[in-house]
DNA sequence: CTGGATCCACACAGATACTG
DNA sequence: CAGTATCTGTGTGGATCCAG
């Protein structure tokens, strides 16, 4: 804990120095998501050693980035959670995932996409204009990896999980009470409304979230299989997609 | 060389192998200023060891975020410079400066300010809104680092050097042939001009650059000192600042 | 001079085992 | 569950050296 510097007097070197040290954005990518566990951490990340694990969570808390915190009894459980300061770097991880994505080849041997990772591909890549007046539920499921997102205008929801248990979901981002072990009752009017949607995704999602193939391609690839019909799945497109939309192909 | 990756399918994680490692940002922050050659890059990063910078650039390149290139004769110069897809790069640097200026502090001792470093906080202060039918030169002077910057119609040009050099500057973000070593001719109508100002920084710009400190407050203590009336420090403090105008005191 | 390569010492990452 | 301890590599820091 040398806390080496880079002798600039630059607010990049003194972010770098921050945040920039190994595991520590995906360590506050997960965090992101919502509060987590020292566990649900590593689940999450499950190539990081624990003692680096451990030791960046105490860095980042003397940055003022991360807090830890520990849960009123009975549950006493030790969580962490961004702070206001840590949490403003939301849409730099997003802009710097969003980035990333386009060199996002094939899935390479021994990697795995994790729930919290599709979440915030999700989140990079949701399109705020093309939500308004649309109230629509998915559930994607990445092999065994379920995660889902609720669109009410104009503001998008996700959540670990299934589509039924979304309901926990509550304010801005949620799976705070989830994190912290509370079992929080679920608003009715919030499930199974009819038009949730399940999406399979039967490989990385990232050529449809990136916009290199369009929702037919992946449609007649087999990547993503999605209940109802196929206009669905341009809608789902539309939703989550880098830049602007492509132009209407002439034919 | 041994290609450490994270082992998820994710577009933060795939970033960050590319331009995670240590020292890469700074020097895609060097080069986003404009192409550079390798003694450029060791000069505006004194504390960055020669076979690191090596293995960056050779790894920013395998990563299609730079390339290497050797001028035609007769200088035969090695330049590196961003691809367009490394130099879009350019507003997650720049959003990272202002994340990590708020941490900036006292000056520490044994840190220094490069001329890259200010003209990055620059741009990444710039309020464009504030600019608009505006047209004035400003030289900012940081001990013996000396750059210039030059605002016309809502659109921001820095460069090195001082303010009678900039005529050099021409198109987006210039000091592209001064680095080839190009000796460009001064366009006559931009020298000069009437509305030019030397801004001397006595020390860090930093609580000026970031809001903390009010131009009255900066010039009373003498952080900063403008040639020309007071009221042009409360113009170059509106240009460059983080966030909305703060409100007016009323008094 | 520029544009690196080479060498060494060591701090930090990686992996695994262990503990309150 | 939430870490600490220990060991081993390798990437980094620091210096020097070298070819065009």
């Amino acid at each position: 804990m040398t806390t080496r510097t880079y002798g600039q007097y630059c607010g990049v070197a003194r972010a770098l120095e921050m945040v920039g040290e190994r595991w520590a954005l995906l360590i506050i990518r997960d965090l992101l998501v919502g509060p987590k566990r020292y566990t649900d951490l590593r689940s999450g990340l499950p190539k990081i050693p624990t003692n680096v694990l451990a030791t960046r969570l105490k860095e980042l808390e003397q940055a003022g980035v991360v807090v830890r915190r520990v849960q009123p009894r009975p549950s006493g459980a030790v969580v962490y959670e961004l702070t206001p300061y840590g949490a403003e770097l939301e849409e730099l991880v997003l802009g710097l995932g969003r980035w990333g994505a386009r060199s996002l080849g094939e899935l390479r041997p021994g990697e795995i996409a994790t729930a919290d990772s599709l979440i915030m591909a999700l989140r990079s890549t949701f399109q705020p204009s093309e939500a308004a007046g649309l109230k629509v539920g998915y559930e994607l499921r990445f092999g065994d990896v379920v995660i889902h997102a609720r669109v009410d205008g104009g503001s998008l929801i996700t959540g670990e999980g299934p589509l039924t248990a979304a309901a926990a979901d509550v304010g801005a981002n949620a799976e705070v009470d989830a994190a912290a072990g509370a079992d929080v009752g679920a608003p009715a009017d919030l499930v199974g409304s009819p038009t949730d949607l399940v999406v399979e995704a039967m490989a990385p999602l990232s050529p449809l979230l990136s916009g290199e193939l369009s929702a037919a391609d992946v449609l007649a690839n087999g990547i993503v299989r999605i209940t109802g019909e196929p206009a669905e799945l341009d809608r789902f497109a539309a939703l989550f997609r880098i830049g602007p939309p492509p132009p209407l192909p002439l034919s």
